[in-house]
DNA sequence: CCTGTAATTTGATCCGGATCAATAAGTGAT
DNA sequence: ATCACTTATTGATCCGGATCAAATTACAGG
């Protein structure tokens, strides 16, 4: 997916700069007046960049820090008790990890990297005193949880009505806006992860994704080659997707 | 389902004693400390007797404030462009209701009463005014919240991999479960709604529910007469509908 | 209690997606 | 480049659940 943040490298450990992110916007401290963000910049570490496969997350693990990919994407699952993976979606820079985990101080979910990974935290002890003077972090942090459930809930619903060509149209409509909300190309790019998972993400078999690829192919919506995707017709593809539920 | 709070209705307004109620290790208060829950006891309204059908929140209405059913049961939903409903789940007592609103201020879904219901509330400058000074209340809204979104990854991915059978053991014996918790009979119980709404909530049609449901009564795990039920065999039941998954 | 209407059950058929199976295209290491 | 291996495409068949269609059972209102 060719995510990658521009700013260089540090390795430094508490010497974030939000101010200058790209990702300020999409992340926590956009929505922050600006004193709150300088505040919660200052809790702010950088995680050293893991490599694909590795796990930024553990299921069971206790919930140390609040988790911001930064650059690279990542997987969202559970593994289950037959040993397969329930995938629950995908991470792009910008996004919150694990907040499932606040639920009960443990992690509920695995989180993988797909590709070279770098991400923020801010720890969990760090996080309470901000919160206990920080009004706007205070609903910041309800805004977020309260988006991931929103988001959860209608995926759910779209996994229950939807069929599996809208399913893996909807897939690629999604993605396609997240990618541009972040500045990247939104109709033409790398997936970073395989049919197989997403197949597993939309409640589907990788051939199944596969054949709906095919159908895009032939009728001219897409242009794919293994992970190269390019959308040819975002328009054709949402129709099929179908409108996000009202109300 | 047969839900009814053993409480004396009062009609008062601003009296709520959280102390005394049956709910309250299931609710907010049974999280906090002695002085915090005294403290939210203080800013909880009660709210006026709801009729079947009402609604408690209405898609897109202001989040006002932080809602939690006392007796009764609902059902969450949203309606599609094309007019249908996504069921997304039924409330019982004591669990909270429109937490999606917190993404934006306004609700996300549609809750309405399936039986006479009655509930809490926080007016939400009243809760703004306990986050400040309340670190339990803190933590036990990030904790509400993440629960919920954790429900709600458990329940895609069971859409995801379960079958229409396992869908229905598995609805019925979490059902079970919670009724359980609450201190009804978890294997006699009245459902508050209806086939189509479980179908919907399933991802099924309803004449699928009625089969399971059929099939169960066969093997002798269920005795159905409509809308009662009686569960004779949970763990056969149990077992379909498979363990959560782990790790 | 009766009656009309809605909810549920049951039956017959059909189809989308799963499953099984084989081929083809990537990808990484030597 | 070549080889070994993984990932993706494509094909053939099968089955669970959707759909269409009655028949039956609850239930609210008179």
């Amino acid at each position: 997916m060719n995510i990658r943040s521009e700013e260089i490298q540090t390795g430094a450990h508490a010497c974030v700069s939000c101010r200058n992110c790209a990702l300020k916007p999409l992340c926590l401290p956009g929505h922050l007046p600006v004193q709150e963000a300088r505040a919660l910049e200052s809790a702010v570490e950088r995680g050293r960049q893991l490599a694909p496969g590795m796990a930024l997350v553990r299921a069971g693990a206790s919930m140390d820090a609040l988790l911001v990919v930064r650059s690279g994407s990542a997987k969202r699952f559970s593994v289950t008790l037959e040993g397969t993976e329930q995938v629950h979606g995908f991470v792009l820079p910008g996004e919150a990890v694990g907040l499932e985990g606040f639920a009960t101080g443990r992690y509920g979910c695995e989180v993988n990297a797909l590709e070279p990974l770098s991400y923020c935290r801010v720890p969990m002890h760090k996080l309470e005193q901000l919160l206990e003077r920080l009004p706007g972090l205070r609903r910041e942090m309800l805004r977020l949880l309260g988006q991931a459930l929103d988001e959860a809930l209608r995926l759910r619903g779209e996994l229950a009505e939807t069929d599996a060509r809208g399913r893996v149209a909807r897939f690629l409509a999604d993605l396609s806006e997240r990618l541009a909300r972040r500045g990247f190309p939104p109709y033409d790019f790398r997936l970073s992860m395989s049919r197989a998972d997403i197949a597993r993400h939309l409640g589907l078999t990788l051939e199944t994704v596969s054949r709906a690829f095919g159908t895009f192919k032939r009728e001219g919506w897409l242009r794919v080659r293994a992970r190269d995707i390019s959308v040819l017709r975002p328009d054709a593809l949402a129709a099929l997707a179908g409108a996000p539920n009202c109300a």
